[in-house]
DNA sequence: AACACGATTTCG
DNA sequence: GAAATCGTGTTT
């Protein structure tokens, strides 16, 4: 397995969120390593896309998303789930992948909650981190790809854009 | 200072 | 179908 660097998260959006799955994060807690696939994610596509939280501009909330990629974005949402996503792109373009399912867990909600991921991983640097990274072995599993959920608000275009990707089972 | 709401999950 | 539950951004 090999540990993804800098140059695997400054690609494109679209092109790191249909590369993770398959992939695996990995959790070190003490001596413990524990390792989950990636098995669904979403993309988040930049100021121009209405869903993305950066498309109003920069705030100390989504402030790490303007970084170069290889940065946790951790967020807090209906008063009780984190959202884990990986900022993704070049340095001033807002974009980040949202992990949605990992391992046998489904949904982003139970996935931090599962794996222990809270706010303190917030703009970890997963290039350079400790406790936490992605692995590769080469698999690329055949994908199922379709519109991203719980994004009504975001409208034409953006609501049916093609940017989930899940495992094909 | 107050208010509205969300990249969800769970229960009835 | 609707509640749970609160940080964040926006409005007052």
């Amino acid at each position: 397995m090999e540990r993804l660097d800098r140059d695997f998260f400054t690609l494109d959006v679209l092109e790191v969120a249909r590369r993770l799955p398959g992939m695996e994060i990995v959790l070190r807690q003490g001596a413990e390593f524990k390792r989950y696939m990636i098995t669904e994610t979403e993309a988040y596509n930049g100021s121009e896309d209405k869903a993305c939280h950066a498309s109003r501009g920069k705030t100390s909330r989504n402030e790490i998303m303007f970084h170069a990629g290889g940065y946790l974005y951790l967020y807090f949402i209906y008063g009780m789930y984190w959202m884990l996503n990986i900022v993704t792109g070049a340095e001033g373009d807002p974009q980040a992948v949202l992990i949605r399912g990992a391992g046998e867990i489904s949904g982003p909600g139970r996935v931090t909650r599962c794996l222990g991921i809270d706010r303190t991983f917030n703009r970890e640097d997963i290039v350079t981190s400790e406790r936490i990274w992605i692995e590769t072995n080469g698999y690329s599993p055949e994908l199922i790809t379709g519109p991203r959920v719980g994004i009504d608000y975001a409208g034409e275009p953006w609501v049916s854009m093609p940017w989930r990707f899940m495992i094909k089972k």
